[in-house]
DNA sequence: CTGCAATTTTGCAGTGACTGCACATTCGGC
DNA sequence: GCCGAATGTGCAGTCACTGCAAAATTGCAG
């Protein structure tokens, strides 16, 4: 149920190499990036690179923002499930912060393409609109997700989603410390950052 | 030092008509994001019903966004200017509350603009995306602001960036939550929240 | 009030993101 | 091999946005 990602229906051609081209694209899409900045990429550079015509690339992501920084619907379904099962005696806050701690890192899955993802973001300021974008569609997933683990009807309280936008807000404040060249590991400052908010902010 | 939005510099004609001109364009924006939906609107239209040619447009506003949901560099001063004087025994989460919950409340300058922008704002959710993206620029200005209140060097400590972010967060969920038909009314939310970020979330 | 300089407006041409559509290609099942 | 469905591709078009240079407007000095 969380290892399907890469065994997962290697049987369909079709899928695999639908796959196959996101992933090119991707890829395509980051290495542009980092070797011209954001604003200097065409989508036709990005779908020329991964071997596919320019009216394709369209077919895979809405826009240029979301083949460098665009989540999965299977990332955001997964990130979901993680949030919605009540591990144990852990707070909602205590989940948050170890599930959006995981997006940064570079997990099992697919190693290279979250680490040269991980890297562009914290290098390009320029992105900032566009990840601020891609956090709302995380947020509305957290929410329900956690709307559901609370047992309350969507949207019936604050409480669900208050707390998902702090816990996105505190990550994205942490990763703006870094771009300015802010002090300290960014993994470290999360925590921190977690715990002040967990105490109470003045 | 809070009262020459109008009064100000009357004395020169070219600085009153730019002024005129820029709230044509603002409230021909919102007039038309009204009547046909924020995507539907084109910037020639804009142009035309401000009565300016298309490419003034751009002369005032870096994009169409900002003609809707855009804050001015003055507005942006201002804010910063009273978040950085320290008001007797406040908090900055105090602070925050005031200085954000009085962005969205139809001030004693141009009323009607602003109750304008707040019902779209509130009815549009469309504009989600270009919303959070003018927030980065708020959160930017407000942090300066607050390091130097505490003063503390930019970008020294994450306490400024992390307390701010949170708290535009703040009223963002609950701007989101009364879009989706959520419960409450928007300042009372608002006061709730600052409350439980205050008291520590979990 | 008149010409001059600075500022602003405007038209024009161009780039690039993005979309709908029709058609070609490919794949999966039979 | 054959057919329906999914996918890839070219084409034409819209629209946001930009740089540039000419035209209009304003401020000011004489």
């Amino acid at each position: 149920m969380s290892t399907d990602l890469l065994t997962d229906e290697s049987c369909g051609l079709r899928e695999r190499k639908k796959r196959e081209t996101r992933r090119a694209l991707n890829l395509a899409a980051l290495d542009l990036v980092e070797e011209k900045g954001f604003a200097a990429v065409t989508t036709e550079e990005i779908a020329s690179r991964a071997g596919v015509s320019a009216r394709t690339f369209f077919n895979y992501f809405p826009s240029k923002e979301a083949a460098v920084i665009g989540t999965t619907a299977e990332e955001l379904e997964s990130y979901a499930a993680a949030l919605e099962e009540d591990v144990h005696g852990e707070t909602p806050l205590e989940s948050l912060r170890r599930i959006l701690a995981s997006m940064l890192a570079p997990s099992s899955i697919d190693k290279e393409l979250r680490a040269r993802r991980r890297r562009i973001l914290l290098g390009e300021p320029s992105l900032a609109p566009a990840l601020v974008g891609n956090n709302i569609r995380i947020e509305n997933a957290l929410t329900a997700a956690l709307e559901r683990r609370l047992g309350v009807r969507p949207g019936a309280s604050l409480e669900a989603r208050l707390t998902v936008a702090v816990a996105i807000a505190a990550v994205r404040a942490c990763i703006e410390h870094q771009q300015n060249g802010g002090s300290g590991r960014l993994e470290r400052n999360i925590d921190q950052a977690f715990e002040r908010i967990g105490a109470g902010l003045r």
